[in-house]
Formats: C-alpha cells, structure tokens, sequence
DNA sequence: ACCTGAACACCGTTCAAGT
DNA sequence: ACCTGAACACCGTTCAAGT
C-alpha cells in the first residue's frame, strides 16, 4: 500500500485522488482512510523513510564539516527533500509532527543549528521552525522554475540565515 | 460582480467556491467563466488597485529613502499583498503577467532592484522574478504564524539579498 | 450578443452492510 | 475485528437552450 503510495505521488504529485491510490493498491478507500486519516499521514507515512535518512545525514554533516557548512548543506537537502513530490511542498505548510521519522528530523535539523548558532555564524534569533517553514518555502517557489533560478533562491535564503 | 468577488475572497480565503461568487453576485457561473476563464483572472482583477498602489508607493519609497532601504521597505509591502488573501499566496506561485497592473508592479519593483544593485548593496545576480517567487514563498511560509515569526522570516529573506 | 443553469466528471469522506 | 464500496456532499467546467 506505501509502495503503491509512493509510486501514485511519484507519478501524478500529492494531490493524487486517494481514490486512485486504493485502487490501485487493491484496498477499499475505507480501508485507506482507516490506516492513514488524512493526506498528510500518508504523506509522512511514504517519508518516513527518507526522512530518516535525512535524520542521519544531518549527523555525517555535523562530523564532517564546520557546523556553518553542515548546517548549509544539510538545509539544501531539506529543500530538496521537500520537493520529493510535485506539490508536497504546500501540504507540509505547517508541518506534521508525531511520528518518529519527523521527530529525528527536526531534533537532528535543531542540533546542527544550535552549533552553527554556537560557532556564530548563523543569526541567534532564528529556531528550527523558522528553517523549516523558510525551506518548505523555498521548496514551494523554486517548484517549475530553472535549476540556476533554484539554486540561486537557496542562496539567498542561506544567506540570510548568517549573522 | 467584482467587489462580491473581493468580499467572499476576503472572507472565505483564495479558493472560495467560484460557484458562491456567481450566485452571490447574482450572475449564471456561466458568465463569470467568459468574463474570467480562470481563478487567476478573477484574483488579478479583484487586486488590480491593490496592485496599482503597490506599483505607486514603489515611486515614493524610491524618491524618500536611499535603493537599498526603499527596495527593502517595498519587498515587505509586496509580502504584506501576497497575504491579501488567505490561501493566496499559492494561487500567485506562477505570478499571472498580461494584465496593466501586473506590469506596473514588475517594472516599478524591477527599477526599485536595479537602483539597490546599482548602489552596490544587492547581490548582482538576482531578478526581479526572483525576488517575486521568494516574496510569495515567504507569504505562503508565514501564512498561519505568529507576527514575530513572520518578521523574522522577512528579515532573513532581505539580509539574503545583500552583498 | 449575452446569459443561464442543468449536466457531466471528479473528488473527499462517512458509514451501513458484509466477511 | 477488519474490509468494502455505495452514498452523500461538494466543486470545476462546459454547452445547449433561452432572452
């Protein structure tokens, strides 16, 4: 059913008729709003992996780099992430919380903030919900734009978050 | 039919009903189609004031404070129109061009960017489409967060912009 | 020429009935 | 206990019929 998931957000975006989803997974859509209440469960449900993943490369950047540098790069990544399907961005407006999968990020996205703050490089004022919604944001904008314009809006953000 | 349009777009966010619109302005939904054959068009119409002023303060910010204050003032007020509406930020994310008061607002907002390069406090490698897309971003970010939040969040998108 | 609104296609969500 | 899918409510969009 995740993999079906996956597959149906991959391919049409996440605003995918759940309909179409259950279907295609064999399932009742009863059945599918029994596991997964609302689009966001699922959503974060089909994540979790890669979200984990996210979780771990926050920990290999902080070993691995200034904690300005992982804190930067780590964030690139978030933004990407946040693009992993068309239109994913605007459901993670405000951000689900809950599972474990979110929890490590955010925990493991507030840890490398909290040493680039040490280090001072990146303003004090901001918190890690800040960098998220910002991200998400960025994800948003940068959706059907050029890679140089992308790439340049994550600058500017990153940017800004310096002190 | 366009000052209903404004009023349950103020009420019921960007993605009110079309439907309501027409039986409350009391036209066919058929009619609102030929005068307005997209939600955008709708949206566009019901801002084109809005957009008019925002073009015509971009001149006096230009004329009363040095580039780079005038483009970072104006930025917030463009921010500030992108939340007109709730929800419409996301309507914005390709910004509708075609339209008079479109284009007074991109080439105001463009002279206001090209006056801040010049005077050497704006990094030289950015557009004003750029600065538009992370300007709906930012709406679309601070959507449904506290006032404080939402300045930070401003701040670090205008420090980003520097050089 | 302009307007109307029924008709069609679609989606989200619930819940009675079935296993 | 779990599953199904019909049923309901809703919306966007078109277009034949009416003025």
């Amino acid at each position: 059913m995740l993999t079906v998931a996956d597959e149906e957000f991959t391919a049409h975006g996440a605003e995918v008729s759940l309909d179409q989803i259950a279907k295609r997974a064999g399932v009742g859509i009863g059945t599918l709003y029994r596991h997964f209440p609302t689009r966001q469960d699922l959503l974060v449900a089909t994540l979790a992996d890669s979200m984990l993943a996210l979780a771990k490369k926050a920990k290999e950047l902080g070993a691995a780099r200034s904690a300005g540098q992982a804190l930067a790069e780590w964030i690139a990544a978030y933004v990407k992430h946040s693009s992993t399907y068309q239109g994913l961005s605007i459901c993670l407006n405000t951000l689900p919380d809950g599972s474990d999968a979110c929890s490590a990020v955010v925990e493991a996205g507030s840890t490398l903030l909290a040493r680039a703050q040490a280090e001072g490089c990146v303003r004090l004022d901001v918190d890690f919900e800040d960098i998220s919604a910002m991200a998400t944001a960025v994800a948003f904008a940068a959706e059907d734009v050029g890679k140089t314009r992308r790439k340049r809006m994550l600058e500017v953000f990153i940017d800004g978050l310096k002190r």
